[in-house]
DNA sequence: TTGAAAGCGATACCAT
DNA sequence: ATGGTATCGCTTTCAA
C-alpha cells in the first residue's frame, strides 16, 4: 500500500509503454535531445511524473562511461577542516548531478587501498585527496591511477593539482591588521616546525613585519597547536620581563593557542586587547567567538575552497588540464574584540 | 607511458581473450561461483592481475540491481557529531564493498530534494539520515521513498529505524560518577528545553539523584550550549550565596558549558574539583582535554554508533526488519582532573 | 568444466 | 518526428 507506481522503480520502457512510444523517444524527451513533437513531449513528461520515473544512473553510467560521482579520501576523523570543505564540495558538485563518495581512511594502511579499489570499481570520475594534517598526505598508493585527482588542503605531488588556503596571505592579513590598530611589537606563537603551514605563517609574519621595518627581535615560538602551549608561551613572553619588553600584540598560529594566550594574560591581569592584542588562525567559530574576549582570527574559507575543488575537478573531468602545483585561495580576516575591543 | 595495461580500464572480455576462455568463465572465477578447473582459475586470476582488471561496478549494479552504495544525508556542516559517525559508518560498510555518498544539505530547502533525487537515480541500496540538531531532522521529504532508511542521532518517525546514543544512560553515568567520588549536591546546567537531549539528560540527572535520595532542591538550569552560558550559570549558582549553599559538583550538558563553568570558578578562586567537581558531555577531546583542569566528560561513542548504523542498514538491505523506534547505544565515562583531580 | 546468449536500463545512430 | 537496434560490461541460465 506504499508503492503507488513502484516509486522510483519504473523503467524507461514503462514510460514508453504508458505513452505508446519507443524508449528512444522517451530518452530524447528526458534529455532534451533530438526532435520530439510538443505533444509527445508533454505526454511523456506526464507519464514520467505519474510513474515517478527516475532514470537509472547505473545504466546511464554504463552507456556513457561517466558515473557522475567522485570519491573523497580523507584521514580526518575529527572533521574540523574536512566537513566545511565537504559542504562546499558537495554543494558545488550536486549542481552537475555529481555525488561524492566519502571515505574516511583513518586506520590500518590497507583500508585506504580497499576504499580506493571500491571507488575505482565504481568508476568514479574523479578523486579528491584531503588530509587531516595539512602537510602530510593520507597514506594511499595512487600508482597507476589515471582518474583526475585534486589534492585539497594537503599537498599532492608537484605534477599534481593542489588547492590550499593561502597561508602566507592569511598570516599577512593578521599581522597587517595588528599593525593597522597601532601595534608595533608583534610576537608569533605557533605550531611545530615540522608543519609546513607553521613555517609558512611564520615566514609571512616575519616578512610582513620586515616590510614595515618593525620589531625584529626574537623568533617565532614553536610548540604544538594547543591551548596549553599558548598558555606556556605567554609565560615565556611575559614572566620575568619588564612590561616594556612585552609584545603589544601576538599573532597565534591557531585559535587554540590564542585561547591559551588570552587565558594566561587574564590570569596575569593583562588587558586584552588594551595591553596586548591577540589574533588566532582557523576561525574555529565555536572556540573563537566564545572566548573572553572573543578572539579575532583568520578564516581559511574552507567551503569556498571546497567549491573551487569541485570546479577544478569538473574541468579536469571535462578534459582540461588546470595548472599543476598548488593554487592558493585567499583567507579572510575576522576581527573580534581581542584586537579591536568591545566597541568594535 | 603511464597506462601500462590501461590501468583499471580492462574489461572482463579483455581478460577472457587474454586467457582464451569465455567471459562467463572469467566471471565465475572472479566471483568464486560455479565450477572452474584450478588451472583455468589460476590463469584467469593471473591475467586479471596483469591487466589490472577491476570489474565495472556499474555493470554489475545494473545486472544485480544492487549498487553497493548508500547515501548519507546530513545538515551538519560543522561536523562535530557527523564525522566521527561517518568514520565508523564507512569503516563498517566498506568491509562489504559498500561506499557512502555524503550529502551535506545545509542550505536552501530544495537542496535536500536535489541530493535525494541524485541518490535515488544512483539507486542507492540504503539511506542514512542524520542531523546536526539531535532533535530535529534535516528537512527532506521522504514520501514514497522505499529504500531502507536508518536515522542516526536525530530521531526518525515512530515506524522508522533510529539509532541514537543513550542520553539517559550517559547522564546517569555522569551523576553516578559524581556520587561515587563523594559529591552530594549535584547541580545540572544544560541546553535549551526545546532540545530533546537536554530534557532527557535532565530527567536522568533528576532520577539518578532521587534514586540515591540526594539533594533535590533547585531545577536544572537551561540556557544554550555555550561556554558563555556556563559562565553565567556559574554566577547564578555561586554569587550572593553562602558557600554552604553551593553545589559540590555540576553536571554540564555540554563540554562547552563545562568549560565556561570551570572558567567562572577559577575567576572566583573556587577549586575544581576540590570545592566543586565539574563534568561535561560530548567528550569533545580538543576542548575537554585542554581545559584547565582537563574536563571529565561523557563520550557518546559515535564511531561505534556509526558502525552499528552500518550493520543495521546492511541487515535491512538484506531484507530483515530491525525493531522500529529508537535503539539506544551506551555512552562511556571519561574521567579527567575536573572530577578526580590531578592525582588520578 | 566451459561457453553461447539473453538480459539489466539507458543512449545514439540510422532508418523510416 | 519516431522507432529499431546495437551497445555499454557483467551475470546467469542452459547447453554442450
Amino acid at each position: 500500500m506504499q508503492d503507488q507506481g513502484g516509486s522510483g522503480r519504473a523503467t524507461i520502457r514503462d514510460v514508453a509503454n504508458a505513452v505508446g512510444v519507443s524508449t528512444a523517444t522517451v530518452s530524447k524527451v528526458m534529455n532534451a535531445t533530438g526532435r520530439v513533437s510538443a505533444e509527445t513531449r508533454k505526454a511523456v513528461l506526464e507519464a514520467a511524473r505519474e510513474l515517478d520515473f527516475r532514470p537509472n544512473a547505473m545504466a546511464r553510467a554504463l552507456q556513457s562511461n561517466r558515473s557522475s560521482s567522485v570519491g573523497l579520501l580523507t584521514d580526518d576523523t575529527y572533521g574540523r577542516f574536512s566537513l566545511p570543505l565537504m559542504a562546499g564540495l558537495t554543494e558545488g558538485l550536486i549542481a552537475q548531478g555529481m555525488s561524492v563518495f566519502l571515505c574516511v581512511i583513518d586506520g590500518p594502511k590497507e583500508l585506504g587501498a580497499t576504499h580506493l579499489d571500491a571507488l575505482l570499481q565504481k568508476r568514479v570520475d574523479g578523486l579528491i585527496i584531503s588530509g587531516r594534517r595539512v602537510d602530510r598526505l593520507p597514506d594511499i598508493d595512487l600508482t597507476g591511477v589515471t582518474v583526475p585527482t585534486v589534492y585539497a588542503l594537503s599537498h599532492g605531488p608537484a605534477d599534481g593539482v593542489t588547492l590550499a588556503p593561502d597561508e602566507r596571505h592569511g598570516a599577512a592579513l593578521a599581522v597587517s591588521h595588528l599593525i593597522e590598530i597601532g601595534r608595533r611589537r608583534i610576537a608569533h606563537v605557533t605550531g611545530p616546525r615540522r608543519f609546513r603551514v607553521a613555517m609558512e605563517r611564520a615566514e609571512s609574519w616575519r616578512d610582513t613585519l620586515a616590510a614595515e621595518g618593525l620589531w625584529k627581535e626574537g623568533e617565532a615560538l614553536h610548540g604544538d597547536w594547543s591551548q596549553g602551549w599558548g598558555h606556556t608561551a605567554a609565560a615565556h613572553l611575559i614572566d620575568g620581563r619588564p612590561a616594556s619588553d612585552w609584545p603589544d600584540a601576538v599573532f597565534c598560529g591557531s585559535d587554540q593557542i590564542g585561547l591559551g594566550m588570552i587565558d594566561a594574560f587574564r590570569e596575569r591581569g593583562i588587558d586584552v586587547p588594551g595591553q596586548i592584542a591577540v589574533i588566532g588562525f582557523d576561525n574555529w567559530q565555536v572556540l573563537a567567538a566564545q572566548a573572553r574576549p572573543p578572539l579575532s582570527s583568520i578564516d581559511m574559507n574552507l567551503p569556498e575552497l571546497g567549491r573551487e575543488v569541485g570546479r577544478t575537478l569538473t574541468r579536469m573531468i571535462a578534459g582540461e588540464s588546470p595548472a599543476t602545483g598548488t593554487t592558493r585561495l585567499p583567507c579572510t580576516l575576522v576581527p573580534r574584540a581581542s584586537t579591536i575591543g568591545p566597541a568594535g
